[in-house]
RNA sequence: GCAGAGGUCGCCUAGCUCGGUAGGGCGCGGGCCUUGAGAGCCUGUGUGCGCAAGCAUACGGGGGUUCAAAUCCCUCUCUCUGCGCCA
């Protein structure tokens, strides 16, 4: 949602960001419902005063024991009246709504234009690609070799892109959330295990329309969704409320399960564990004083690219182009991580700026004095890690000549001081 | 799942029996007083629309009865207490 005021007084700033970002949509509609939405409420207020002023009269009369007879029917006939306009109201108001609802999020004048990836402009790069005196495999063939994942029985119980960790992996799993909630917590972030299913409102205020029905799974006959991130079950956390100043920033290490439908993914990334209806991640996210949320957003990077140098792996950041960017947020930059086996830098972090466009859905606000006015805070979301990708990043990239895998030295004390898998 | 008690402004609370402009306290802001601070006193302190004066709106959500609902009725939801079930 963005601010009103800009859509009244700046909408050619909107304008731009639609063309930016290539979006069709009915930006007349939506600033025509704002002005009808305007003027429907200065003609029910009008009418309410009279309404008032007449039940004032009302109880007068009744106390004075005088007749109002004349008076209870004319009022009547307002109440029907008021009824009819709040009516008509009401719709404009799901109108507005739903337009209000799909508009995308400005976007920083920082980020570059175009229609997609190919528009991403390369930040930086960190680490020596690994090099190999043997022919390599991908992580699809070591798993297998060292049974350690069981796709094959995974799909007969729950379908493709699910997957059975098993043996060591399922430790090295458990190390890398280990180790990241270690890691967080150590930066001063407070550890969070969200519910796994939110529901419509809450999920509404952190994802757009149209990423409900390519991403996120619904329970049947339930107002419950499952999450696709911490990131929709923390951002709601603090929803209709109002934060102490003196509070922010709020951040938190968000740990769960993911779960994604990858609707519009067919075909790509069919094998293996990289692209998965159901992974762990561990999850940076803050809520900021609008002056501060460049800062934290460039802190959180700073973060993640630390994690993976620690972690001994090869990646380049990237900041993504109007094109390739999510519509909730304003600027985001992704890291892309080596995997030996692709011969490829792939995603494996999201971090964005989302402005106050998910607080304005979730009415988040703060204030410093309690006598003051309250204003939105800013929220910012950035993976720190999403485990699956990391294991593959891991076996790919760490093989061994004899088929094995060497465990990361960050990752050893987790794993009980051993050296390969 | 069953029964009872609750949800009122940032926080606490009155009002609900018996319908008629939602009051008080804390916190916070401004003012008076004071050498200064404190105390005391005055005043302000939700949201929306409006340039403003101001008006409207708000008692967990939705619906109903009524000229009029925090108040009466229905429904949903959450919290607490007890019972039941359960990893």
């Amino acid at each position: 949602m963005l601010d009103p005021k800009i859509i009244k007084e700046r909408p050619e700033i909107i304008k731009d960001m639609l063309k930016a970002r290539s979006v069709d949509f009915d930006l007349d509609g939506l600033v025509e419902s704002d002005q009808r939405r305007r003027r429907y409420i200065i003609e029910t207020d009008e009418l309410r005063k009279k309404k008032n002023l007449m039940a004032r009269e009302i109880s007068q009369k009744k106390k004075a024991k005088e007749d109002a007879t004349s008076i209870l029917a004319e009022m009547k006939d307002v109440s029907v009246e008021l009824t009819r306009l709040e009516g008509r109201q009401e719709e404009n108001e799901k109108i507005h709504a739903s337009l209000s609802l799909a508009i995308p999020n400005l976007v920083d004048e920082s980020v570059p234009v175009g229609p997609d990836k190919r528009s991403n402009k390369e930040i930086k790069r960190w680490g020596c690609l690994p090099c190999f005196d043997f022919k390599i495999k991908d992580h699809i063939d070591i798993s297998e070799n060292l049974d350690l994942v069981d796709l094959e029985r995974a799909a007969k119980v729950a379908g493709a892109r699910f997957y059975y960790l098993k043996n060591d992996l399922v430790r090295l799993n458990q190390s890398l959330i280990h180790y990241a909630l270690d890691f967080l917590s150590k930066k001063g972030y407070l550890l969070i295990q969200p519910p796994y299913m939110i529901n419509r409102k809450a999920m509404q205020g952190a994802v757009i329309a149209d990423d409900f029905e390519e991403a996120i799974y619904k329970i049947e006959q339930e107002d419950l969704y499952m999450i696709g991130t911490s990131e929709h079950a923390m951002a709601a956390m603090h929803s209709d409320e109002i934060i102490e100043g003196r509070d922010l920033p709020l951040r938190y290490a968000g740990v769960s399960p993911c779960f994604r439908k990858e609707a519009g993914a067919h075909g790509r990334d069919q094998k293996g564990i990289f692209r998965v209806h159901q992974f762990d991640k561990i999850e940076q996210f803050a809520f900021t004083r609008p002056e501060d949320s460049w800062q934290e957003h460039e802190m959180m990077l700073g973060i993640a690219e630390e994690f993976y140098q620690q972690l001994e792996i090869p990646h380049r950041v990237m900041l993504l182009s109007t094109g390739d960017m999510g519509k909730v947020s304003a600027k985001t930059y992704d890291i892309e991580a080596w995997m030996a086996g692709q011969n490829a830098y792939r995603e494996i972090v999201s971090c964005s700026n989302c402005l106050d466009y998910q607080s304005r859905r979730l009415k988040i606000r703060f204030r410093d004095k309690t006598n003051e006015g309250t204003q939105y805070l800013h929220t910012l979301n950035s993976t720190l890690i999403a485990t699956s990708r990391i294991l593959v990043s891991i076996m790919e990239n760490f093989q061994t000549k004899d088929g094995h895998i060497r465990i990361p030295q960050a990752l050893q004390r987790y794993m009980g001081d051993r050296k390969e898998i």
